[in-house]
DNA sequence: GGCCGAAATGTAAACGTTTACATTGCCTTT
DNA sequence: AAAGGCAATGTAAACGTTTACATTTCGGCC
C-alpha cells in the first residue's frame, strides 16, 4: 500500500509538503507542487480515508438508517440523499436497522459526520435516547418527540384529511379506511386526518369502517375481502397507503366488484406503480426524493456550522392526485 | 468525546485491558472484564470506527458502486447485498457514480474492504483499470473482461431468446424488438438473444423490426408509436426492459390497439409493477436480490481469504413470466 | 554584505485504536 | 523457601494522516 511517505521519498520532499499539495493549501511554491503531483501521479497514490479521517475528525460521510430497504419509498429517498450528497462531496453509509437501531447507531460512531434516522416506529423513543447527544442528526417521518433534533415529515394529516374531503365531494358518506401499520407514526397521522375529516363533514363514522392493516399488498387484499363479505357496505375505500390499496383492488375484482363503479378505492404515496394499475389509482402525491434531498441539506447545512441553531421541524405538503379509480370524471 | 482511555481511567486498567475485553479475549479476569464492561456502558463508550480501521487495515464495510441509484432495479439489488452484508456485520458504502467512476473509486481507497461494482457500459475498460491490483472486487452485470475479478451477471442472451421463442410458439412471424440502451451490456446480450432466435426459427429479420431505446418509459411509448406509423405491422413486441414494454402498452391504448389482440408486448425483469399493469405483462424473470446477495457473498469469502483463487464468473438463470400480455392462454 | 521579513519547507506531536513484548503476581513444584 | 511457569496486566510502538511550530531559504533593502 503506498503511503505518503513513498510520495515524499519519490517528490524528495517532507509528508506535510505533500500533505499540503493534495489539500490544495497556498504556500507551496508551484515548482515542487508539481512534483509532488507527478510522484502522487506516477505512484497511484490516494490518501487513507481513515487515517485522515482519525486527525481531521471528519469523515465525510453521512449515515443513512432506515427501517428497512425495501420498495420503491426506500430507493427514491436515498436517491434524494445520495443525489444531495453527493453535490457536496459526501459518501453514505447506509444501514437498514429495523430489529436494532441501537446498535447500528453504535456501529456508526466515528464514521459519520452526521445521521439522517427514519424511524416511524411509535416506542424509539429508547433507541434515539442512544443518540450521541450534540451530534447532527435529522430525523425522518418521525413523531414529534422532546429530543433536541431537527424534524422532517410530509403532510399525513392533511393528505389524508384532502383524499376524504375529496371522496365525500363526490357524494360518498360511508368511507371506510384500510389502516397502517400499528404503531407507525405515518399511520397513526394518517388515520387521525380520516377521522377529523369524517366528523368534520358529519359521514358515517362507524367503527368498523376502520380496518386493520400493515401497509402490505396482503394486508390490503385481506381488509377488501373483509369489505366484501360483512355487511358494512362502503361506498369508498380509502387505504392508508398504494401497496394496500392495489391489494383492495385485486381483491374486488375476484370478488366481481367494479372499481370505481360499485366501490371507489384510492391511496396514500403515489407511488410510480399507481399510475399504472387498472384502474388508475387516485392518491395522495407525496415527493419522496425532496423529503431525502431536504433532509440533506438540512444535515449538511448543520455540519457547517455545528453551532447551537435552533430547531427545525417541517412538514411536506402534499397534493391529490385524481385518477380513474375514485370514480371522477376528471380523467 | 469518550475515548478507551476514559473507560481505561474509570475501569483503573490499562488501555490493553480495555481493548482486550473489547474485543472477547480470552485473557482477561472475569472480574476486570465486569469493571471495564461497567465502565464502557456507563460512559456510552463506542469505539471509534477510523482508529480501529487505521490500525486493523479493516473497515468492517462493503463499498457499492452503482452506474446510478433509480427506479426498481436498483432497490432490489441493494436488498439484497445488504441483507447478506448485514448478516456477517458488515456496513455498506453505497455510491452511485455514473460520471466518474474512477474518482468515486478512488475516494473509497481505506474506507472499505472491498467493492462490489455495477457498470454495464460497455466502454468502460479505462475505468476499471483505476481499480487497485490485488483488491477484492466482484464485477456485477459488466462485459467480461481480462481484468481480473469475479464477474456475476444474468442470463440476457437466454432469457431474450426464451422469450423470443416463446413468441414464436404462439404463431407471431414478425417480432419487433424495443432495444435498450446503446453501449449497455445487458441491452448488447438481450439484441444477441433477440437476433439469434429470429435466425435460428427462420422468423421475420427485417432491420426495421430493431427499433432504438434506451430503457425508459419514454423510449418505449415513442417505440411503439413509430410501430404504430410505420408500415412494419409487427405481431408482437418484444422490449429489452419492462420500463419500454409499460410505455409501448400505454402508447398502443391511446392508438386504439388492444394488447394482446391486436398485438402482443412483453418486457424483461419481471418488476414487480409488471403484474399490475392491464394487460398483465408477460416478462423475463429475473431475481435481482439475489444478484445482490450472491455478489456479497461471493465478496465476503474472498474477504476472508486473500490468497490467489480463481477467478469466478457466474450468470444467474432467467424464467419465463407468462402474463395476459402477450396473448397466451395460460393466465 | 549583512539583515529582515516573508515565503517555503521540515519536524514532530497528535488522533484512538490494537498488539507485540515486557512486567507483575501467584501458584506449583522441588 | 527458591525457582519456574503461567496467567493477567501494563507499556509503548505502530497505523497514515494533518498541522502547530521550528527551521531554512530567498529576495530586497540599507
Amino acid at each position: 500500500m503506498v503511503t505518503i511517505k513513498d510520495v515524499a521519498r519519490i517528490a524528495r520532499v517532507s509528508v506535510a509538503t505533500v500533505s499540503r499539495v493534495l489539500n490544495d493549501s497556498e504556500l507551496v511554491r508551484g515548482n515542487t507542487r508539481e512534483r509532488v503531483r507527478q510522484a502522487a501521479l506516477e505512484l497511484g497514490y490516494s490518501p487513507h480515508g481513515a487515517a485522515r479521517s482519525l486527525i481531521t475528525n471528519r469523515t465525510h460521510t453521512l449515515g443513512v438508517l432506515l427501517p428497512d430497504i425495501y420498495g420503491e419509498f426506500f430507493s427514491e429517498v436515498i436517491r434524494g440523499i445520495d443525489q444531495a450528497a453527493q453535490r457536496e462531496g459526501y459518501h453514505l453509509l447506509v444501514s437498514s436497522a429495523r430489529d436494532d437501531l441501537e446498535s447500528a447507531l453504535r456501529s456508526m460512531r466515528g464514521r459519520v459526520d452526521g445521521l439522517i434516522v427514519m424511524s416511524p416506529a411509535l416506542d424509539a423513543g429508547a433507541s434515539r435516547r442512544s443518540l450521541p447527544e450534540r451530534f447532527p442528526v435529522v430525523l425522518l417521518n418521525c413523531p414529534p418527540s422532546d429530543a433536541a433534533y431537527d424534524s422532517l415529515g410530509i403532510a399525513n394529516f392533511e393528505g389524508a384529511h384532502a383524499m376524504v374531503r375529496h371522496l365525500a365531494g363526490l357524494g360518498h358518506r360511508r368511507i371506510a379506511i384500510i389502516r397502517g401499520a400499528e404503531k407507525n407514526f405515518d399511520a397513526a397521522e394518517r388515520l387521525r386526518g380520516y377521522r377529523a375529516a369524517v366528523k368534520q363533514l358529519g359521514l358515517d363514522a362507524s367503527p368498523g369502517l376502520e380496518l386493520p392493516g400493515d401497509f402490505s399488498e396482503a394486508a390490503g387484499h385481506a381488509a377488501a375481502r373483509t369489505i366484501v363479505e360483512s355487511g358494512l357496505r362502503p361506498t369508498a375505500v380509502f387505504a392508508a397507503n398504494d401497496c394496500m390499496a392495489i391489494g383492495a383492488l385485486s381483491a374486488f375484482r375476484e370478488a366481481g366488484q367494479q372499481v370505481p363503479v360499485d366501490i371507489a378505492v384510492t391511496g396514500f404515496d403515489d407511488i410510480p406503480m399507481a399510475r399504472y394499475v387498472e384502474p388508475a389509482l387516485t392518491s395522495v402525491h407525496v415527493d419522496i426524493s425532496a423529503l431525502g434531498e431536504r433532509a440533506t441539506a438540512w444535515l449538511l447545512d448543520a455540519l457547517g456550522e455545528p453551532s447551537v441553531r435552533n430547531l427545525r421541524r417541517e412538514t411536506l405538503a402534499t397534493t391529490l392526485v385524481v385518477r380513474r379509480s375514485c370514480g371522477a370524471q376528471s380523467q
